[in-house]
DNA sequence: CGAACACTTGACAGCCCTCAACGTGAGTGG
DNA sequence: CCACTCACGTTGAGGGCTGTCAAGTGTTCG
């Protein structure tokens, strides 16, 4: 029985809202705690952790920068955005945080968070006390394990988009990318809603908006894209896979 | 006693070699090891990991893409460079690695290592297995959170050098930066050695070498810097960490 | 001493940013 | 229902930063 703690959020992308017993199917950690054969008072020692945060709504901001830094948090509905504001006023787009995936992660080091966190639309969360959940991976070697193995895979992809890319490299990687994460959380991933708007692509990928927009249009003119609004199909999937190559190390 | 286990490598920095009883003083779990208040027991089952790997040279490869993953280390003496090659040939450098400082935590995610790492001078490490410090890091609460901000410093560190900052910010952060690591080390802030080619710099700040040659040339003809071949001075710092500041965020 | 390599310097071009104007769609209030 | 507003997105013109290409200088090492 499914027993949902929030009112479910209208039209968007969430899997299951999880229950009393069970963990959200595309929570970051079930997988891990599962499959490393957790009994069930283990599981149920990480279980009671949880928090369950929302439904925030765009805008809101999950944490700011400054803020202490007491939890991370995985992702169970919608899209969350970091960023940082630097001292001309621009912004710099970290991530988007897709359903699944942990945010806070690099506030570990350090007493308060780096950068802010924003929902990008209606968002859930689950929360977890860091502190008390370093205590519990101590003795749960699988939760420490997926934790090491979440911030390892962080730094990678932090480094990923650090490359010298052209703009068509970088926005074919940006998509062939969310169309990735999409898929693995059981979503279509030729066909989908990004949720961002045109400039946080840009302060993402270090273009301007303009360099974003017209990128677009020429995947649209070359064939390799259908692009309506903020709903794209990939339809020369091969050719954007090929431009994305070598900034995903494919 | 400081009995080393190596040759010491002339010239290079390094700033001791511990013994069977002690660690580097430089080493990056002393710290954490001592300040957490481990006992004499604790210590020494983290000792017993440690192994001794040196003098590699120049050009000497600590781990190459795609070795099996079993260990971090941590440098003892001289510079370790990160890099991968992407599929047309050029060189990516992820960064550069001093004394005191983790390599391979980026490959925890992951059976194999997902680049390279060479010795850009003589180098000696401290290798740990991962595995067996992970089960360590279990029974050791200060271990793990060490590891734990480690992992979490690595991810904001890529992030630092992805925002898209003019040549001139990238070299003058990158100037900044170097002098402070080797500030925390206990040598010279303001002369030192590029330990690397500029051809690596350049690799590493995305930028052409012949740029990062002007940009110098430059930042010495603005009296900010005194360049001779791969020794610098930093003359006017303050200039410098006002260019540095919005890509470092201080 | 010669060769290979690292580094520097200059000329030129191209990618992408900046600036500006316009189009478009969603939400709002009359 | 419609006009209005405003944010978002698109399109065009022009310029600047930095990459590319080429040549020359300096240094190291066999």
């Amino acid at each position: 029985m499914n027993q949902p703690a929030f009112p479910r959020a209208d039209g968007h992308i969430i899997a299951d809202d999880g229950d009393q017993l069970h963990f959200c199917s595309t929570c970051a950690f079930s997988q891990a705690c599962l499959s490393e054969g957790m009994d069930k008072r283990a599981l149920n020692d990480l279980h009671v952790l949880v928090e369950h945060v929302g439904p925030l709504h765009a805008g809101d901001h999950v944490f700011r920068e400054g803020d202490r830094f007491e939890a991370i948090a995985a992702v169970r509905a919608g899209t969350v955005k970091t960023y940082v504001i630097d001292p001309d006023g621009r912004e710099h787009v970290l991530g988007f945080h897709l359903p699944g995936e942990v945010i806070g992660l690099s506030a570990i080091d350090g007493e308060h968070y780096p950068c802010n966190a924003v929902a990008l639309d209606t968002v859930m969360l689950c929360r977890f006390s860091f502190p008390k959940m370093a205590v519990l991976a101590a003795k749960l070697p699988g939760l420490q394990k997926h934790l090491f193995r979440l911030l390892s895979r962080d730094i990678g992809r932090a480094a990923l988009l650090a490359g010298d890319w052209s703009a068509d490299r970088r926005m074919a990687a940006f998509l062939i990318a969310f169309s990735q994460r999409l898929a693995a959380r059981g979503f279509s991933p030729n066909r989908f809603q990004l949720t961002m708007a045109r400039t946080d692509i840009a302060n993402y990928l270090r273009l301007a908006p303009e360099t974003v927009s017209r990128v677009l249009r020429r995947f649209q003119q070359d064939g390799f894209l259908v692009v309506d609004r903020r709903e794209v199909e990939l339809v020369g999937r091969e050719h954007l896979e090929e431009l994305a190559g070598p900034v995903l190390r494919q």
